[in-house]
DNA sequence: CAATTTTCATTGTCTATACAATTGTACGAT
DNA sequence: ATCGTACAATTGTATAGACAATGAAAATTG
């Protein structure tokens, strides 16, 4: 039964919900006829003048267009007023890491092609995403860059859900979900993981520890790099040195990773830092415990965040085109929406090495 | 008459026609009440049923705000396009300084409103802000936080204008332009420099070199404060050693700067630095020139900006409350929003001073 | 005088009915 | 084939009447 003649809530209004959630729903696509008014009167019992009031709210509201003799029809374009020139920016904290470099990637290449940057921090929160992917469709945005939260993979589909049954085009950006047919533009973290070990192994470093979160997937994939560096190398992994997170950045856990690290400094050479922000803590967490880096152990990053004080460290690290990555994913988003392009675009950026100071080579024990 | 019944337009029409034109004329004023219905009834020898047509499309298009028992009203806002709930945030750029903190402030609180943040940088370029405003207005925003350019002040003006224009509320973060009746929200730089002055001079410096930018009102506050410390304690002002930059933030000019104070080393023993990250780029001219900060030169900064290496360096400094100037900044643009400011609200939040360890105590000479 | 209840004007919801206007389709005439 | 006309389906306009819900104001109560 559609309508229920005992509640509260008032019968056109009954309809007037099921018809809505019928179009949304995709029950009624755009341009299908709906029923007729006679039609609905004898199926729900109303009066025809109760089923007008409805529907009238529903052309008010943009769902429907009624044409004389040919009857009511659902409107083609999502309902709310045409889908504007704005793409929406969903990030974990614009004040962190590379966001604002992100940030602005997006921006730029946003204003070249007219369009507004409506910005999003979900401090890795599902909920907050989930409020925001709201607030964004209200505003009948064009398309989003999407860098997933924290939470797990089915929770950040939800959220992607949302924008593509409104048919906005979304694009993930750095952090990607597995088996999922999406747009996506990353980095080579893999190949750049593999590559920064590889180095240290050149430099005559045998015992590397590492540190990172397995809660994303570009860290794994940086993990797996390792891995398979050292096995190219005939060097064994070692899980005592290996110091894995499974959730989101945390101060306090690589504070004390840093320490355990540092003061096995006979067990190891060299660490590899997930990214620049955790080898910034173990450079001072190092300086407090008076290890030199690189004189002691060397130290590698990932990432080539612009540290706030110019020539202060000096990390060799794996520099991420962050800049260009914000960029490709507005061109993917802008030639979607132009309908140029179909077929599913997953773009890796290659990153480059910056060989600074914090390695130093270690003879062969 | 109001209604010609034998006329080819349907009588609704004819009386919501009527109604809106007594509307529009001002025979009907806002909240003023219309006739009701019964009334209409009883003038008109219309159906109740063909009143309530006219009524109910006018209330759609914004007319009228019906209320049970009460009547029905003329509404107060001019039914024009509706603005949006989205604040745009026009800032230099997003990745420098303390812009991602006060991004996130109005984010912050915007959200709490339910309101979406357009982000726009600017580069301090006028012609950036321009396109900006033009491309916001477009997306009919509600309201403004503005970081105004480092353009001259009839420049930043001309933006300001374009949406008071509009009747979009708008508010000042930060730099202030003079002799202009605005909402702003900015620090107290003045008081803070005298404040951070007072304390180099109370640890016994008497020769304090000073760079900055005269650019920005903020700057040219603290070197006001800067003087008029000085000059509460009898100490003259040398303009040798203040090294005054008309532009905005220039490395090069301030690296240069650096050399040339830390050279000085004989005449001065201790610099004022504009904001944090001069201070950071003298610290790393410092270090290149074998200086240490403090022991033989005294060092204050401005700002407090997070060091992206915790406690690498330790900087004296005035922190300025950033995050709360944006949620402060989306206050005062609610509240113009919601009508419940007239007067102009100018906020100068306090800042505090963040005593750490690149000041030493110097012997009165 | 304050608190509570009742009253009642007004809008909100709903039914039932009738005829008008619009326009695609079908049919027939040219 | 094209034109005109009639038909039918569907939405649009209009009337008349009934009861519900709301909430400010009036009346009543403690």
């Amino acid at each position: 039964m559609i309508v229920d003649r005992n509640s509260p809530v008032p019968q056109y209004f009954q309809i007037q919900t099921w018809l809505r959630e019928q179009i949304e729903q995709g029950v009624f696509r755009p341009e299908e006829k709906v029923p007729t008014e006679e039609e609905l009167v004898k199926i729900t019992g109303l009066a025809r003048a109760t089923i007008r009031q409805a529907f009238a709210n529903l052309t008010n509201m943009g769902y429907l267009v009624r044409k004389r003799r040919l009857g009511t029809f659902v409107t083609l374009h999502s309902h709310s007023s045409q889908t504007k020139n704005i793409v929406g920016v969903i990030v974990p904290d614009i004040r962190s890491g590379y966001t604002p470099e992100l940030a602005r990637g997006v921006e730029d290449e946003a204003a070249k092609n007219k369009f507004s940057t409506i910005l999003c921090n979900t401090d890795d929160l599902f909920v907050k995403a989930d409020f925001h992917a709201d607030r964004l469709l209200e505003n009948s945005i064009g398309c989003v860059v999407f860098v997933p939260t924290a939470a797990p993979d089915e929770k950040n589909r939800i959220i992607i859900e949302k924008f593509r049954k409104r048919d906005v085009p979304i694009v993930l950006a750095d952090r990607l979900i597995p088996n999922l047919d999406i747009d996506y533009v990353t980095t080579d973290n893999f190949e750049g993981a593999y590559g920064l070990t590889k180095y240290l192994i050149e430099k005559g470093h045998t015992r590397i520890g590492i540190t990172l979160s397995t809660l994303f997937n570009t860290e794994r994939l940086r993990l797996e790099g390792y891995q398979k560096a050292l096995a190219d190398s005939n060097i064994p992994y070692d899980p005592t040195i290996v110091a894995l997170n499974d959730g989101p950045f945390n101060e306090k856990y690589y504070l004390q990773v840093a320490r355990t690290l540092l003061a096995s400094e006979k067990k190891i050479s060299a660490i590899f830092a997930g990214h620049d922000r955790i080898a910034y803590l173990i450079y001072s967490v190092a300086k407090k415990m008076g290890i030199s880096i690189p004189n002691d152990i060397s130290l590698i990053g990932y990432d080539d965040l612009h540290p706030t004080i110019p020539n202060s460290v000096s990390l060799t690290t794996m520099h991420q085109p962050i800049y260009e990555m914000g960029q490709e994913s507005l061109k993917i988003l802008i030639s979607r929406i132009k309908g140029e392009t179909t077929t599913t675009q997953q773009i890796v950026l290659k990153s480059h090495f910056v060989e600074r100071t914090s390695v130093i080579s270690r003879k062969i024990t």
